[in-house]
DNA sequence: TCTGGGGTCCTAGGACCC
DNA sequence: TCTGGGGTCCTAGGACCC
C-alpha cells in the first residue's frame, strides 16, 4: 500500500506557523520579484485567485479582501520540508520524496487500519511542525494521487482518504476529470476529451492500448496501468545527482547593458556550481540564455541560447564562468533589454569517473573546496566574485519577505511582553 | 510600473555509418 | 540508364510535474 503525503498550501502554511493570527485567513505567497502567486491558502483560493496569477492583476482584489501577502522565503520552506520528511522517515522505511511538499511512503504489510495509521502521521506532523498535510492511500501512485484529492476536497475526510475497495475506486474515478489525473496535462486532456474520454473512469476503461500509446506515449500508458491498479511508475530518486542544473532569474527592472547581465551571470554560475559541487559532480557543458519580455506589445520578442563545451569535465567556477562570459557576448544584441537570463549546466558526471582528456587534465580545483567551506561556515557569498556585487546591489529587495526564523540566528522569532504589560 | 523557477522523460527526425 | 537497407546516436521540441 502506498500513501501520498502532501502538505496543504505548503508555503502559506509555513508562513502561518509564525503568524497564527493568519490561520483560516486568505494568504498568498509570491514568486521572485513579487511577480506571480505561487501559493494560496484555502481561503485565498476561494476568492478566485488562480495559481500563477500575476500579482498586479489581482492587487485590488487582494487589497479589498485583506489578503495577507508574503514574498517567497525559500530557506524557510526548505527547512520545514526537511522537518516534515524526517518525521515521515519515522513512520515508513521507504520514503520517496517527490517534491518540496510531498512524498510517497510505503505502508508495507500494514493492512488493518491504514486510516488510523495515516491519522497518526497527520497529527504528528501537525503537532511537531505546525504544517497540515493530506494523505491519500491506494495500491498505486496515480491512485494515491487521486485519493489525495479527495482527502483535500471532502470536508469530512479529516485529511485522510483511501481508495482501496474496487467499487469505491470506480465511483470515485467517475468524479475525477481526466485533466486532474497526475501525468495528464492540459494538452493531453484536451485530446482525450475530443475522443469522448472525460473522466478518470472513462480513461481507465478505455480498451485500446495501442491507441493510448500513440496519443500519450509510453508515459501515458503507465498512468493508464496505474489507474487499473498495476503499479509501474518508479520515481527518479530525489537523492540521485541532477542531470541538469539550472539557475535563472527575471529582472526587475530589465537589464540593458551587457555588463549588468554579465554581473547577474556571475551570480548564476556561482550558484549553479555550488549545487554541482554539493552533489559531487563535474560539468562539461554550460548553456547561457537570455530573453526579452514576451509580454511586451510593441517590441519584438528576442530569445537566444548558446552552449559552450569544455575539453574536460570541471568543478571550477572560474573556468565555467569564463565559458559563460564568452557565450553571453554572442547572445547579447544591443538595444534589447533583457527580462530574464540564466545558465544551465549539462553533461554532468560523477566526479569519481573523470574522463581524462588527451590534451588537458581534468580541472578539479582544490580551491573550490576551500571556498565552499568558508561560504558554508560564514554565510553565502562571504567570498565572491567581485562582479556579483553589481547584481546584488541593483536588485530590488522583495517587499513582504518574512524572517528566516529557523535557519538564521539573526532572525529568530522574538517573544516579549507588550509595553503595557511591563 | 507590474507576468517565477527548476526539474524529468519521450519522440521524431536528421546526421552519420557500414 | 541506374542509386539499398539497416542501424545508432544526437538534438530540438513537446509534454508533464511541483
Amino acid at each position: 500500500m502506498i500513501a501520498l503525503v502532501d502538505c496543504n498550501s505548503f508555503y502559506c502554511s509555513c508562513e502561518q506557523v509564525f503568524r497564527p493570527d493568519l490561520f483560516n485567513k486568505p494568504v498568498v505567497v509570491l514568486s521572485n520579484n513579487d511577480g506571480c502567486v505561487i501559493a494560496r491558502s484555502k481561503e485565498a483560493k476561494a476568492l478566485g485567485i488562480p495559481m500563477g496569477a500575476p500579482y498586479h492583476h489581482y492587487k485590488k482584489v487582494m487589497a479589498f479582501h485583506n489578503v495577507a501577502i508574503f514574498s517567497a522565503n525559500f530557506p524557510l520552506y526548505a527547512d520545514f520540508s526537511s522537518r516534515v520528511m524526517a518525521i515521515l522517515n519515522r513512520f515508513s522505511d521507504a520514503v520517496d520524496i517527490y517534491s518540496i511538499d510531498e512524498a510517497f511512503i510505503q505502508l508495507g504489510g500494514l493492512t488493518e487500519d491504514v486510516i488510523g495509521y495515516a491519522n497518526t502521521i497527520r497529527s504528528t506532523i501537525l503537532k511537531w511542525t505546525g504544517i497540515p498535510v493530506s494523505i491519500g492511500i491506494a495500491q498505486t501512485k496515480v491512485l494515491a494521487k487521486c485519493a489525495n484529492q479527495f482527502a483535500k476536497g471532502l470536508p469530512d475526510s479529516g485529511g485522510v482518504f483511501a481508495l482501496t475497495h474496487p467499487p469505491v475506486i470506480d465511483t470515485a474515478l467517475k468524479q475525477v476529470s481526466v485533466g486532474d489525473i497526475w501525468g495528464i496535462g492540459r494538452n493531453h486532456s484536451a485530446m482525450l476529451k475530443r475522443h469522448r474520454i472525460h473522466t478518470a473512469y472513462d480513461f481507465k476503461m478505455h480498451a485500446n492500448r495501442q491507441q493510448l500509446l500513440k496519443w500519450l506515449t509510453k508515459v501515458g500508458l503507465q498512468v493508464y496501468d496505474e489507474l487499473n491498479g498495476l503499479s509501474c511508475i518508479n520515481l527518479h530518486d530525489m537523492n540521485l545527482p541532477r542531470k541538469n542544473i539550472q539557475v535563472a532569474r527575471s529582472f526587475r527592472p530589465e537589464l540593458t547593458t551587457i555588463d549588468d547581465v554579465q554581473a547577474a551571470m556571475a551570480t548564476f554560475v556561482t550558484r549553479a556550481m555550488e549545487k554541482l559541487r554539493a552533489q559531487q559532480s563535474l560539468v562539461q557543458c554550460i548553456t547561457v540564455f537570455v530573453r526579452s519580455n514576451p509580454f511586451q506589445q510593441h517590441a519584438q520578442y528576442y530569445r537566444k541560447a548558446l552552449s559552450v563545451g569544455f575539453l574536460t569535465a570541471t568543478n571550477d567556477t572560474f573556468v565555467v564562468m569564463k565559458g559563460a562570459r564568452m557565450a553571453l557576448k554572442r547572445v547579447m544584441v544591443s538595444g534589447v533589454s533583457i527580462k530574464k537570463a540564466g545558465v544551465v549546466l549539462s553533461e554532468i558526471t560523477d566526479d569519481a569517473s573523470i574522463q581524462e582528456s588527451l590534451f588537458e587534465r581534468s580541472t578539479v580545483n582544490p580551491l573550490m573546496a576551500v571556498l565552499d567551506g568558508i561560504n558554508q561556515r560564514y554565510g553565502r557569498d562571504t567570498i565572491q566574485v567581485a562582479n556579483q556585487k553589481r547584481y546584488t546591489q541593483k536588485r530590488r529587495s522583495p517587499q513582504w519577505v518574512s524572517s528566516r526564523y529557523t535557519t538564521n540566528w539573526e532572525e529568530l522569532l522574538t517573544v516579549g511582553l507588550k509595553d503595557s504589560q511591563i
